[in-house]
RNA sequence: GCAGCAGUAGCUCAGUUGGUUAGAGCACUAGUUUGUGGAACUAGGGGUCGGUGGUUCGAAUCCACCCUGCUGUACCA
């Protein structure tokens, strides 16, 4: 016989399966978070997976590379994609809808998102985000709401105050430094954020050969520089150094009067603090002059939360974690479909992210459960029971009623295998009991339970076999209509 | 995209200076145990040695090209 060629069950790169207790836990952050979205006066809305490519695809990075990054393809008459994130279809949603909706808008999402990017440890090319953001208001209240909301919501998904920060700066102060140092050529800018954003990993010196003339990394591989030059190096270096303590109660004067946007980004800052300062989120609230964040369209105040504890691979290494969610002002992008003006702000959260580390903290551990499994005995046995002087198959769905409408998870054995075999899929659905009723038990009107979840931990102890049939005490008989609350002690 | 490293069973890997029929552990199936999960023992299934071409009497092993993966870097709305 030739062998048929099989399929390879492989993932296309970038994409993963998840499965039991990841997905039990998954689900329980996403209700907490609707929740407290919900309890903070945000509504929910839903759009679809593909936008029109045009509508959410003019903030790429490059210009010159219009496309790259999102998935899509060309249907009967458009360019479609699917949308890379929750904030751009939020700005389309609002052009269409402006005079419907109140101002400002307060919505919440919860979605999957498709980036069409190189993979890597723990970045994946499909993974869920969840916003909210404030539409419509110019008030800084709104960004102290939102960052107020992330601190909070963390914190009711499980994580403690020490575990997290959240750093926050102002686009127009790092512009107006930069201003005052006269760079004004905007891809220069915009480069030297991206410059900024690479601190944490690269240190100090790394960012300075970025804004010179390039850096070579491990592989000897050379990035190109930014080219400014040793002056104003040095005064960005210095700036991105004087971080939290600059603005503990009120900001150091030092760079007072070097733009006009500077100034008026340390207007908004102080403001914003003098919100966040009487939330019980003060401490987690800080200032820090080195966050930039990459994204091109923010315009005004940023934030970002940051994990301070390490957090680990399946290997045990720590790994370079990133963010758990961040945000900031974006007062353009909405108005690329409206001609008011439709300033908002907002914040967004890496749920698989969020996930990784939730699953790292010891009080997160769910365990998946498994069904109580009630075995089947005869093959066939519900065409063959008629005419026995017992009767097995109406009990089986009796047992099972019983059960389930005491709410306990349970099924009758669905394969084909023994009754040994059927005791093997019950350990391995981590099931609490198997529920054995035969011949025997048909003909006493009883049913015997096994508890597995007793002779799990004693099967630690026990080295033969012997020693293992002769522990019976963790298998019982009791009569039907006792079932459920024996089953219930072992729950 | 650029650079470095690596690809042998479902998974983790061994395989000597090129030399018979390519191995181990884990996982899987069955039996020892005809109605009982673990452990142990026994047996079994499972491989185009990433692909193609070359060198050679002979290639998992050496060479060339390609593919894929990992790591770093770039990009990351």
């Amino acid at each position: 016989m030739v062998k048929d060629k099989k399929l390879k069950p492989e993932l296309a790169s970038g994409f993963i399966d998840r499965k039991g207790n990841e997905l039990i836990l998954k689900d329980r952050l996403i209700e907490i978070i609707k929740r407290n979205f919900q309890l903070f006066g945000f509504e929910p809305l839903e759009t679809p997976g593909f936008e029109i490519s045009e509508n959410i695809g003019k903030f790429l990075p490059d210009e010159d590379r219009p496309m790259s990054g999102v998935f899509g393809f060309k249907d009967d008459k458009d360019w479609i994609s699917l949308r890379y994130d929750l904030t751009a279809p939020l700005a389309r949603y609002v052009g269409a809808n402006f005079n419907d909706l109140s101002k400002p808008f307060k919505r919440y999402q919860v979605g999957t998102v498709w980036r069409n990017e190189k993979p890597g440890p723990g970045r994946f090319r499909e993974f869920t985000q969840v916003d909210a953001d404030v539409v419509g208001t110019k008030n800084i209240l709104a960004d102290a709401e939102v960052a107020i909301l992330l601190a909070d919501t963390l914190v009711k998904c499980g994580l403690s105050k020490s575990d997290f920060i959240i750093r926050v700066n102002n686009r127009k102060c790092l512009t107006g430094i930069l201003e005052g140092l006269k760079i004004k050529n905007e891809k220069q800018i915009i480069n030297t954020i991206r410059a900024i954003d690479k601190k944490d990993r690269l240190g100090d010196e790394g960012v300075k050969s970025l804004l010179g003339k390039g850096r070579k990394d491990e592989s000897g591989d050379f990035t190109k520089g930014v080219g400014l030059d040793p002056k104003q190096i040095k005064e960005i270096i210095n700036y991105i150094n004087t971080d939290i303590e600059f603005f503990r109660e009120a900001p150091d004067a030092s760079y007072d009067g070097i733009s006009k946007l500077y100034d008026e980004g340390i207007k908004e800052l102080t403001n914003f603090f003098n919100n966040t300062r009487v939330s019980e989120f003060r401490d987690q609230i800080v200032y820090s002059s080195s966050l930039v964040r990459g994204i091109e369209y923010y315009t005004g105040t940023i934030f970002e939360a940051e994990l301070l504890f390490k957090v680990k691979n399946k290997k045990g290494l720590d790994i370079e974690f990133g963010s758990v969610g961040g945000g900031g002002r974006y007062d353009n992008l909405v108005s690329r479909f409206f001609k008011n003006d439709a300033p908002a702000t907002g914040i967004s959260i890496g749920l698989d992210r969020l996930l990784v580390a939730m699953q790292q903290k010891e009080n997160n551990n769910v365990e998946n459960i498994g069904p109580v499994v009630i075995c089947v005995f005869e093959k066939n046995q519900f065409l063959a029971s008629p005419g026995k002087d017992y009767d097995i198959t109406a009990p089986y769905y009796k047992i099972l009623s019983m059960l389930r409408s005491a709410g306990i998870k349970s099924e009758i054995y669905s394969g084909d295998g023994s009754i040994k075999a059927q005791m093997k899929y019950a350990d391995k659905r981590n099931s609490p009991a198997a529920i054995l009723y035969g011949e025997n038990e048909a003909k006493l009107g009883i049913v015997t339970i096994k508890n597995l979840k007793a002779g799990k931990e004693a099967s630690t102890k026990i080295q033969n076999r012997e020693d293992w049939r002769k522990n019976e005490n963790i298998q019982e008989t009791v009569k039907l209509e006792d079932l459920v609350n024996e089953i219930k002690k072992l729950l």
